[in-house]
DNA sequence: AACGGGCTATTTTTT
DNA sequence: ATAGCCCGTT
């Protein structure tokens, strides 16, 4: 503990001061990119501790993601010196798990329910649709999954459904009816369930709640222009009595609409909570005034704003570089070019960052890395928990927690192969389902069974004798030795080196991984509730874990503008700040999806601290196909004065200011508008050909987008 | 059970 | 372009 608490209000700006010591009644911090958000969310929580005296235990601090709880965990303890590990800092999702285990029995679950990841619960979904004889062609369980996880983020049950009763919603309903019924056939529990179940926690408990509300009395949320439907009547429920409530959001950096987040919930934070205060950050600490100038000229384009301006007092610095290449390789080469002069004046691989809007486009990038013999590393992609084999291993360790784990059953049956295929699963499936039983009491129930088949018999008997010997061995083992029993024993290592090559090499070495998981996770939190193997799978499923290997190294980090948010580099470069890309094609026609890019936009900028390069390509193949892109008009939103051309390549010979882009000998630019006596107005995209054989595709407002034969459409431009 | 051909979809992502 | 997935063949 420090005594001298006038050292927590050191080093901060007024705002952030006042902040940090406002009384304790709902409180608004606006904190603008850069503007130290999670530092003041640190000092705020050292501020109620060590100056008012408030109990570490009555403190609850909720982000959204593991790494940011992480931090914020790590930087309270130095800030106070002491140990913060009883302090209730975590995400949503970890919160609200904490809760479901502490009181199951009131929310209704069994005592040791596991928790199912997007990739377990696509699975259980197809599984569900196929028994309910839903074809998959028609209906993606993509979109199953989807629908049922939206109406539970709004806090809709199966059975309360949507208003709307149209076909498309009554095949999601039924497929959303059966899925529910197997989650608690089986005591199975997704993400969305943990927060929706944690929310009907309080609705149905009202004592519960009220021990809560007692229990946490100053609540504080990160990053709050994410949350959902959910989480804010969650947070509504605990805090609304008390009122001693902070959230700290930008609205300006809300990325993730399109997942259920609502900027709506600052407003409404505002009309729920009596005697609010709104403080803002805006001084930016972070970036070049270049470049911070750039990222409030292109978010004022926006409409739907709770107003907002950072400024700083560092210097203008260099002017935003944007570069126009003739295509995504060319693009790709200038970036890598770049990158390896900026390095030679002792700059480091780990100051950069390439940001770009879909995974799709890191591949180009990656091949200029890799020959100029730049080292990278790539955000995204599978995590460990989430790799087939650890999924595997981990399916068996369920099934020791408890067999009627259908989802884990599915996974195993027949890896590694024993024989049980596709018509024996039936069989169990279908026994299941007519008598109402998990998969597990049907394979026993089939066991028995005279009318069972023989040999099908045999292979379930196998298996299920597996998973008793299994449970049987692992009973006073501790948690790597039990999974080192498991991988032995049920096959999985023979199996997987069964395989050869590269591939199952990486496959064993990740198993190996998970035992050392288990050893490090068997140092630190048991909780006391539960058998280290249970804290041990919802740890796995709760945090899918970042691939740590290569963080040490130093290497340009190259990721999706979205998982940029947070972080920050003194050179950024965005690649592909083209119409079609970023924005998006699929977001170009909406307004407000058209404004959360800008908010992206507003993001990606403000991840630069010194130097921000923004390319784009004229030429770009999707999926196999040549785009012709204009310029993004982001670029056009930022003021000439911060922005400084680069043309490197004569044959793109155009400001991106005035689109033009490449003529033929058609007389037409891909870009120009054109009038079709019968289609009316639309845009050129593309050339096709040359002279009598010309085509030329046209995007008409009225009928979308065709090909004409040049010689015969009668176009004139407009 | 393993392989291969044809078909399809393909923004963003945490938990 | 390409990766994943289904279905048919070996």
């Amino acid at each position: 503990m420090i005594e001298d608490v006038s050292t927590i209000l050191d080093e901060l700006n007024d705002a952030q001061r006042n902040a940090v010591c406002a009384p304790s009644n709902p409180l608004l911090i606006l904190a603008g990119a850069g503007s130290g958000k999670t530092r003041v969310l640190v000092h705020r929580i050292a501020w109620l501790i060590s100056a008012e005296g408030h109990s570490p235990y009555s403190i609850l601090a909720v982000t959204f993601t593991n790494k940011a709880a992480k931090e914020m965990r790590s930087r309270v303890e130095h800030l106070l010196k002491m140990d913060a590990s009883s302090m209730w800092i975590g995400t949503f999702h970890g919160i609200a798990h904490r809760l479901l285990r502490a009181h199951s029995q009131q929310a209704g679950l069994p005592d040791n329910f596991q928790i199912l990841d997007s990739d377990d619960q696509l699975r259980l979904i197809k599984r569900v649709m196929r028994e309910l004889e839903v074809d998959e062609k028609e209906w993606p369980p993509r979109q199953a999954q989807w629908f049922i996880n939206q109406q539970k983020d709004e806090g809709l049950r199966a059975h309360q459904g949507p208003n709307v009763s149209d076909f498309f919603s009554k095949v999601m309903q039924k497929i959303y009816k059966a899925y529910e019924q197997a989650c608690n056939q089986s005591g199975l529990v997704d993400f969305a369930e943990l927060l929706l179940r944690a929310l009907e926690l309080w609705q149905k408990q009202p004592a519960l709640l009220k021990h809560y509300q007692q229990r946490f009395a100053h609540l504080l949320v990160d990053e709050f222009q994410d949350t959902n439907k959910i989480q804010y009547q969650w947070i509504k429920a605990l805090s609304q009595n008390s009122g001693n409530i902070t959230i700290v959001g930008d609205d300006d950096q809300s990325i993730y609409g399109w997942r259920g987040a609502k900027v709506e919930n600052i407003h409404d934070f505002e009309k729920d909570f009596q005697n609010m205060q709104t403080i803002r950050l805006e001084q930016n600490y972070r970036s070049t005034a270049n470049i911070l100038n750039a990222a409030n000229a292109v978010i004022s384009h926006n409409v739907e704003r709770l107003g907002k301006e950072l400024w700083t007092e560092d210097k203008d610095g260099e002017p935003i570089q944007v570069y126009a290449a003739f295509n995504e390789q060319e693009e790709a080469r200038f970036i890598a070019t770049r990158i390896k002069h900026y390095c030679e004046n002792d700059r480091s691989w780990g100051d950069i960052a390439i940001l770009y809007r879909s995974n799709a486009q890191s591949r180009v990038l990656e091949e200029s890395l890799i020959s100029l013999q730049i080292p990278y590393r790539i955000y995204g992609g599978l995590r460990f928990f989430e790799r087939a084999e650890i999924k595997d291993a981990l399916s068996y360790l369920r099934l020791i927690a408890s067999p009627d784990d259908d989802a884990a059953i599915e996974r195993v049956l027949n890896v590694p192969p024993r024989g049980i295929g596709m018509k024996t699963v039936d069989l169990v499936r279908a026994r299941a389902r007519d008598n109402s039983i998990s998969s597990w009491q049907a394979i026993t129930e089939l066991c028995s069974d005279d009318q069972t088949n023989n040999r099908i018999k045999t292979s379930l008997k196998r298996f299920v004798n597996l998973v008793i010997q299994l449970q049987a061995d692992c009973l006073d083992q501790g948690l790597h030795q039990q999974v080192q029993v498991v991988m032995q024993d049920s096959g999985l290592i023979e199996h997987y080196k069964k395989g050869g090559g590269e591939k199952a090499l990486s496959r064993i070495e990740n198993l190996e991984e998970l035992i050392n998981a288990c050893r490090d996770f068997e140092d630190t939190d048991l909780d006391e509730n539960l058998t280290p193997l249970t804290a041990f799978l919802s740890h796995a499923a709760l945090e899918s874990g970042d691939v740590q290997a290569s963080e040490f190294d130093s290497a340009v980090q190259m990721m999706t503008l979205h998982s940029a948010k947070g972080l920050e580099y003194p050179l950024v470069f965005v690649a592909g700040v083209e119409e079609g890309l970023f924005p998006h094609s699929r977001s170009i026609e909406d307004p407000l999806k058209l404004e959360e890019e800008r908010r992206l936009c507003y993001v990606g900028i403000t991840r630069a601290m010194e130097k921000l390069y923004l390319c784009w390509a004229e030429k770009r193949r999707i999926y196999g196909t040549d785009h012709y892109h204009s310029p993004s008009r982001f670029l056009q939103e930022i003021p000439s004065e911060y922005v400084q051309e680069i043309r490197l390549n004569a044959q793109v010979a155009r400001p991106y200011m005035h689109s033009q882009p490449s003529t033929n000998d058609t007389g037409f630019n891909v870009g120009q508008r054109l009038l079709h006596p019968k289609f009316g107005e639309g845009t050129v995209i593309h050339f096709e050909g040359q002279g009598q054989q010309a085509r030329i595709q046209i995007n008409f407002e009225s009928v979308g987008s065709k090909w004409l034969v040049l010689a015969y459409a009668r176009l004139s431009p407009c």
